[in-house]
DNA sequence: TATAGTACCTTGTTTAACAAAGTACCAAGT
DNA sequence: ACTTGGTACTTTGTTAAACAAGGTACTATA
């Protein structure tokens, strides 16, 4: 057991989180997506997002559309449906919960 | 697709790090975990715990010693290893820095 | 000798991340 | 024309973990 898992394992679900929140702001595409992740440190491959970009447009939480490229293939642009915009709200406050959560369980250190 | 599987998803690791967390305090066995994951509204059950429990005993993050009960079956008494404590120290800096790069995601409205 | 409460364990299912491969498109150099 | 490098999307197989739903076993009380 090393942390690496670890770290991989909290990030669970928290990247669907980060991933509808960056297609919220506006059209992007999966290299967008890999770019601003990776900026934050949260480290994501292609055989993730990939997969959870196809599970997200199956649970009709996002669309895209195919748009032509200067300098490559076509790009998948993706945006968010009404259903994902509420859904994020959801995630949102879940996310919010999840760290009152764990902060509480952390800092109780004399309560025993 | 609900948001009750994601929240699933987010807490996956963060579970972990709570309940090595809450081992390191000072013994306990499983049912105080419980008690005190579920006050903090982190639900868990026991066919998640145990197993749980079982790896870290496995990857000697964790010991235990067999207590008699006056009220019913002998409790595991956990405690943190050596090992445990630094892992664990390992995992307050891995959940600060993915809390700081969720809300860095989560902060950028207009950066695009 | 039931019954209730407590504590721990196990099995099978489902889900997701990931590594490692692949396909396909474009532009620039030879 | 053909190769090379860069970009973008896809797929397959493996692994790990959460969970539901069952189980075993101990104690105390009636």
């Amino acid at each position: 057991m090393n942390s690496d898992n670890t770290k991989v394992q909290m990030r669970k679900g928290i990247l669907e989180f980060c991933i509808l929140h960056i297609i919220s702001r506006g059209e992007v595409y999966a290299s967008d997506m890999l770019v601003e992740l990776t900026s934050a440190k949260i480290m994501v491959v292609e055989g993730t997002l990939y997969p959870l970009l196809t599970r997200l447009r199956k649970a009709e939480l996002v669309d895209y559309r195919w748009e032509e490229s200067t300098s490559g293939p076509p790009r998948k642009y993706y945006t968010l449906t009404d259903t994902g915009r509420l859904f994020l709200d959801d995630l949102r406050e879940t996310w919010g919960e999840l760290v009152q959560s764990t902060n509480q369980i952390i800092s109780n250190y004399n309560n025993k």
